[in-house]
DNA sequence: TACGGCTAAGTTTAGACAGCATGTC
DNA sequence: CTAAACTTAGCCGTA
């Protein structure tokens, strides 16, 4: 056997290779071959993924991993660097990153697919050492974000060298992806744990091999009878909802069946614990998630906030908690894999009222089912509403093959956003060029007539050069601003809506607010429920007035006008010192979807800074930065000097405030216990020095001996 | 009069990446 | 425009 294949299987504790992996090798992985490997979930990809990834390594090339999400990509991260701690591994994502500028010092490098988009628009050097690209989730071409995907894809089959590895859950036509890459197939419907799909009606479950489950309860309904059953065999479901309210409904509907078999109740007091106080303040989401979580119950779900999510995930996976109701979040996210799945609807809504959701959505939940290390097999079960959808479900889902991929790329938005950034990094020169990149597509390899794109491409070119982000002329050259804006990774046509503010700027809270909300980066945006359209309506005049928007003039349609004042109104509460809770429960918002709100109104007001410094708008700039550090920290522009010390946010620096501490000068000037009382021994000290003030010995002691008050919230005041 | 149970009408609806430079209570 | 599931309003009947 190969030396790298014996070397990886050891590292990993197996003796052999699965099929899939057998036959990977066998089509040239390591010979530099690119590969689609389609298969279902756990079949074993990442072990194909590290033999790939270890040879490279082994012939002096650079690997790099990419996947859709931060929370998958550290998963493997961490997983590979424990397994190869002599390796160099980095990982660069928006909220960790270890890598970039000098990711010339690594072997391996973990990413998601914007981010090497975004070290290709900024032209990261190393990135000619790469020797292997494995992409994961390569279905995901088949989603919104899935030009970025393809642009990468024909980008390094087009001008790299680099192996591919494309890594795919189960799709009928992966031979034509496969065609595309120039890469050898490896397909297989072989797991490790056998998988047992069926339907749930009337306390039976049917399976697709024809045996059949009665569920001995005396509960009335079919989904508490099936979490008993499965609760009563000492194992754990993972129920899929299709949406959060239902998620946390049937969570909450669970909890005194589950209470009666959850052991480990101090484990979940813990936990439960944290997840109360994740936040600086717990929200009515928080509290309902906490009292689930001392049931063994959990719901999961985007409104989380990622420690929250982290807490449920973990405690399942130990086996303090034993039931979780989830949206689709957790179907395609880290590997969390439980005894059942049951799967509560197949409806979702999307653009057309309620459709069905595809097939493959429906395989990627049921994969969930079965835990390698702990069951010899696992089971998916559709909840049936009545008993004629018995026979259609099982059909439909658990005999039907899942849907084709096709390339999203032809949409205006993506060529817009990704011509410019083929320009700006002069991968195409000419109009000419520019065509024949997208004729290497997997769009044009799939419906082959590319006129239609080559159209809306030169419509996209006319455009780029009447805004100023490309020169006039044969030669495609970005302007500086096209250049800058294609590395701050936001929409040309948002950067417009920066350029046409910066000439005529208006120099206010909300004029800024709006301009960062009205983007295409905020969406979607939240909701307003009928019941309340009239109240924001009356604010919206006012706003209106501030923004210099006619309300009642012929022009103005924006049917989601009042959805981007409550986005404003959320954002401004935000940056004046409301309580998360207030804000939360004022605006009927979770917690996980204010944050993140909030980083994006961050990130662009960053990229506002910068376009305004381009353009040598100084006083933009200025108002910019100020935006983006209070929307960071949630404060009014007074604390800014204080917020931005160590060890002080939002809070502390409130306390500081009020004390009468307004800057760094009057902190170096305090008395320590003063300090010690308001905002605690500890976290003075640690102010002190960080601000370079040395404290006597005489002052050391009173710090300690300060009585610390209980710290309060925000809240207390704001009154 | 207060309250419970029912039906009709009304309301709402999944997810998450990017810049840059480091850390809340 | 499309739909399902949950919530609320309104009605009736009973204690």
């Amino acid at each position: 056997m190969d030396d790298v294949v014996s070397f990886v299987l050891e590292r990993n504790g197996f003796d052999s290779l699965n099929p899939v992996q057998e036959k990977a090798v066998e089509s040239g992985l390591l010979d530099g071959k690119n590969i689609v490997v389609s298969s279902p979930t756990a079949s074993g990809k990442t072990l194909i993924a590290e033999i790939g990834m270890i040879s490279t390594v082994r012939k002096g090339k650079k690997a790099i991993y990419v996947s859709p999400l931060r929370a998958l990509t550290s998963e493997h991260y961490r997983e590979f660097k424990e397994k190869y701690p002599e390796l160099r591994v980095a990982i660069s994502t928006g909220d960790f990153d270890s890598a970039d500028s000098w990711a010339k010092d690594y072997d391996v490098i973990f990413t998601v697919y914007e981010k090497l988009d975004s070290l290709l628009r900024h032209g990261a050097p190393w990135l000619a050492d790469v020797g292997l690209l494995v992409v994961d989730e390569v279905h995901e071409l088949d989603s919104d974000r899935g030009p970025t995907i393809e642009v990468l894809l024909t980008r390094f089959l087009a001008f790299h060298s680099a192996q591919i590895l494309a890594l795919s859950a189960t799709i009928p036509n992966a031979a034509e992806l496969a065609k595309w890459l120039g890469a050898e197939l490896v397909q297989s419907d072989w797991r490790p744990v056998t998988l047992k799909e069926g339907v749930l009606y009337d306390k039976t479950v049917l399976f697709a091999d024809g045996t059949s489950l009665e569920l001995d309860s005396d509960l009335k309904d079919d989904l508490s009878a099936f979490v008993e059953d499965t609760l009563k065999m000492g194992k754990q479901v993972l129920i899929f909802a299709n949406t959060r309210k239902n998620a946390e409904s049937i969570a909450r509907r669970l909890r005194r069946l589950v209470a009666r078999y959850a052991r480990r109740k101090g484990r979940l007091r813990q936990i439960s614990d944290k997840i109360l106080h994740a936040l600086e303040s717990p929200t009515a989401q928080c509290k309902e998630l906490t009292e689930d979580v001392l049931h063994g119950v959990a719901f999961h779900h985007a409104g989380l906030v990622s420690a929250q999510r982290e807490a449920v995930e973990n405690a399942f996976r130990r086996g303090d908690i034993l039931v979780i109701a989830a949206t689709p979040t957790l179907a395609a996210g880290v590997n969390l894999p439980a005894y059942r799945v049951l799967v509560h609807s197949v409806k979702r809504y999307g653009g057309r009222g309620y459709e069905d959701i595809l097939v493959r959505e429906y395989k990627q939940m049921a994969g969930r089912a079965g835990r390698p290390k702990y069951d010899d097999h696992g089971e998916a079960v559709i909840l049936a509403r009545d008993l004629s959808q018995v026979d259609s479900l099982m059909e439909q889902y658990i005999f039907g093959a899942p849907e084709n991929i096709y390339s999203r790329l032809g949409v205006e938005p993506a060529l817009r956003f990704h011509t410019l950034s083929l320009i700006a990094t002069r991968v195409t020169r000419s109009r000419d060029s520019l065509h024949s990149f997208f004729a290497r597509s997997f769009y044009a390899f799939q419906y082959g007539d590319v006129s239609a794109v080559e159209a809306k491409l030169d419509e996209i070119l006319q455009w780029l050069v009447k805004n100023g982000f490309v020169y006039p002329g044969d030669d495609l050259r970005p302007t500086d601003l096209g250049r800058r804006v294609a590395q701050l990774y936001i929409d040309p046509y948002t950067a417009k809506g920066f350029v046409d503010f910066i000439h005529s700027p208006r120099f206010g809270e909300t004029p800024f607010l709006y301009l960062v909300v009205d983007t295409q980066e905020m969406r979607p945006y939240p909701s307003v429920p009928r019941s309340q359209e009239g109240y924001y309506w009356q604010v919206a005049e006012e706003i209106a007035a501030e923004l210099g928007i006619d309300l009642y003039s012929y022009e103005f349609d924006d049917f989601l006008f009042l959805n981007k004042l409550k986005l404003l109104l959320i954002l401004r509460e935000w940056i004046n010192e409301t309580t998360e809770d207030k804000i939360l429960e004022s605006y009927d918002v979770s917690p996980g979807i204010l944050r993140a709100y909030v980083s994006n109104a961050e990130w662009l007001f960053y990229a506002l800074e910068e376009i305004a410094k381009l353009l040598d708008a100084k006083r933009v700039v200025k108002f910019a930065r100020i935006f983006q550090e209070r929307v960071h920290y949630g404060v009014k522009e007074e604390l800014l000097p204080l917020v931005r010390l160590k060890g002080i946010g939002r809070v502390r620096a409130r306390k500081l405030y009020n004390a009468g501490f307004h800057s760094v000068h009057d902190i170096a000037e305090a008395d320590p216990r003063v300090l010690a009382e308001l905002i605690g021994p500890k976290t003075a000290k640690a102010l002190l020095s960080q601000i370079g003030r040395k404290l006597s010995d005489r002052e050391e002691k009173d710090i300690r001996t300060a009585g610390v008050r209980d710290q309060t919230t925000l809240d207390a005041f704001m009154e």
